[in-house]
DNA sequence: TCGAATCGATTACAGGCGTAATCGAAAGGA
DNA sequence: TCCTTTCGATTACGCCTGTAATCGATTCGA
């Protein structure tokens, strides 16, 4: 349904999301960008959270478990991005756009890839 | 500099921000939409979270404060936008149209105030 | 065989959040 | 002059988060 999941465990997620195969807790951990700093232990208690909040699942594989997302990247995003928009934009994205482009928060080949899918929409 | 407020503490600012000028408690709580179902007392907790944020300030008169927003809305979104598109798409904004797109959330006007913003911004 | 490493589970602990109730001081009404 | 109301400040309290440490069981290496 509505599961969300907090920042912390957003970057197990992606971590999940961008293999095509099960990993076990220590495969997660080595994924984690360094940046991050966390121990083994500070990523099995993600892995339990999310657990726990049925946002990924698990298969023993002897001793070990081998986690999987049990929700689609797309869906969460996309769920999330609706959400976003509603809350700051009243549901319409133009106002974000806008934002942004104030910003010069984009570039050329944003505003191109923005601009094809508009048009395909369109037809 | 990067205040960030709560989903609560959010709706108190969007108050503050609605209003051309300074508001006591009691006026903040009557412009809460009722759905939230907030007493004054939860109001009054916002509001003091805030300002030990930095997100509000007030000025006292005579027994009571009179609040406003510290921080501009723009700037506030500002920021937060680009945080999101950062942390779900690579900072791109692109993907998240994309999503958006076929999800079925844009609609006609939304559209089209999306392209006319874009080709000002070729200009 | 037996100590070391490793596994998931459980516990820890401070700070943020949502949602108030309570408190002491002041002001207002009768 | 009191009692009531109202103000901001303080306290409450349970859940979530970030970041682990510890524990009992198992396995692995020597």
């Amino acid at each position: 349904m509505d599961t969300r999941v907090s920042d912390a465990e957003l970057e197990v997620m992606e971590v999940l999301w961008a293999s095509p195969h099960p990993l076990t807790a220590t495969d997660v951990a080595e994924r984690i960008p360094s940046e991050r700093g966390w121990s083994l232990a500070t990523v099995k208690t993600m892995l339990s959270r999310l657990s726990a909040k049925g946002a990924i699942r698990f298969s023993e594989e002897g001793r070990r478990y081998l986690y999987t997302a049990a929700i689609a990247r797309d869906s969460y995003v996309g769920r999330e991005s609706q959400r976003f928009v509603d809350q700051l934009f009243g549901g319409r994205l133009s106002p974000l756009v806008a934002r942004l482009a104030e910003a010069d928060a984009l570039d050329k080949d944003d505003i191109a890839a923005i601009e094809r899918i508009l048009k395909e929409l369109k037809s």
